[in-house]
DNA sequence: CGTACTTTTGAATCGCATCAAATCTGGTGG
DNA sequence: CCACCAGATTTGATGCGATTCAAAAGTACG
């Protein structure tokens, strides 16, 4: 696949602006890579094309906390106007990545309304994300999270699974044991239908 | 104080252009008015002078979640673009704020870069917010969310409650019998110092 | 075939939620 | 000024559910 091919196969790419592509390079990452490091200065804004990028932080005990984890598109948005990060950019998955210098960023969202529009849109978008993830935390219980995430996540009262479960419960906040436990008691239950990365809740639970 | 004066004191509507402010009203509210209900269109953006409005959601158990609490400044911003609510926006107490009408507010977005280098750091902000909000919620002990609200939020290793220490505890993800009983505990281990609605970390806590 | 990782199950523990009740506080109206 | 009330604050006792530690079985990959 080409270039040209590339870009224009990447939703979120659609609207780039000519000028701004050309200031574009395709890197090639592989998984362990760290794009940016907490405190480094902010030069480049990232954009997935293939492969998983993930923001990631570590709390005073150690834990890693994945902050944002991106497949396709945009990753760290908020940092466009930022002096420094105050996060790891690292790579999950090896893959393709398109990097964009802020500079010619800025440029490209002053002077192209179509482009602007997308990118407040996208910004939009990651903060309710953002709303429905704080909300699915402040519930106490491991069913209760599991069904907040497929009703908010999903589509249709289903998800597929695109990471392993237990990276799943680190994004759910559970331990992967609680989350392995509940699977099994939810589908015995009759709440949850499992058929490998497919999760789907049974009717009458989303009805209710 | 009269209105020219109220915008200007609002940092927040210094970059309001003066077109927008033609078309803004100003609005007293009274605690508990809902300005704006889950599902409802969206024709209104709001900023806070004074009081506080809060953006709410229930859970299916029926408990409030805040999404949003804001006493200054704009709130819901996610939703400009969004043709309905997904929360509730309510006075959680009485203030004057100011109602733009959303057609306006896109077309000053538009026209306005100034005002619209603002808006886009205010919404990075908030998406860094959340993103603070989520990584707290990870943590699974009171006194870890505790010592990273302060940490966070917090100027210098202090806080100052601007809300009863219940509406904290509910901020926090936690019980109010939690609050209270783990912020004596942590005074009595030296790590706080509670005084009145200041509380701040004691040095070796927020060295470590 | 071996290694690293995920998935699964078991058992014990701990911390927070929950329920209950007493005290304190600020604000209201008489 | 006082009585009163609603809500916040505080303390106590109990139980549940998730974490933690442990270990075995399954799986992907070189």
């Amino acid at each position: 696949m080409d270039r040209q091919a590339l870009t224009a196969s990447q939703p979120a790419l659609a609207e780039v602006p000519q000028q701004l592509r050309t200031a574009a390079r395709f890197l090639e990452v592989d998984a362990g890579e760290v794009l940016r490091r907490n405190g480094s200065r902010v030069q480049n804004m990232y954009s997935v094309i293939s492969g998983e990028l993930r923001l990631v932080r570590r709390d005073r005990n150690g834990t890693e906390i994945i902050l944002q984890r991106t497949r396709s598109g945009f990753i760290a948005e908020s940092s466009l106007n930022s002096k420094a990060y105050h996060c790891d950019l690292v790579v999950a998955e090896g893959g393709v990545v398109l990097q964009f210098p802020v500079l010619a960023f800025r440029a490209a969202l002053d002077q192209d309304s179509a482009f602007r529009a997308g990118w407040m849109e996208h910004l939009a978008r990651e903060v309710r994300r953002l709303r429905a993830q704080c909300e699915r935390m402040n519930l106490r219980s491991a069913p209760d999270r599991i069904i907040h995430f497929i009703e908010s996540e999903g589509n249709d009262g289903a998800i597929v699974l695109n990471q392993t479960r237990k990276a799943w419960a680190a994004e759910l906040g559970l331990t992967h044991e609680a989350l392995y436990r509940t699977l099994t008691k939810l589908q015995s239950e009759g709440v949850l239908a499992v058929d490998g990365k497919r999760i789907s809740l049974a009717r009458a639970a989303a009805e209710e």
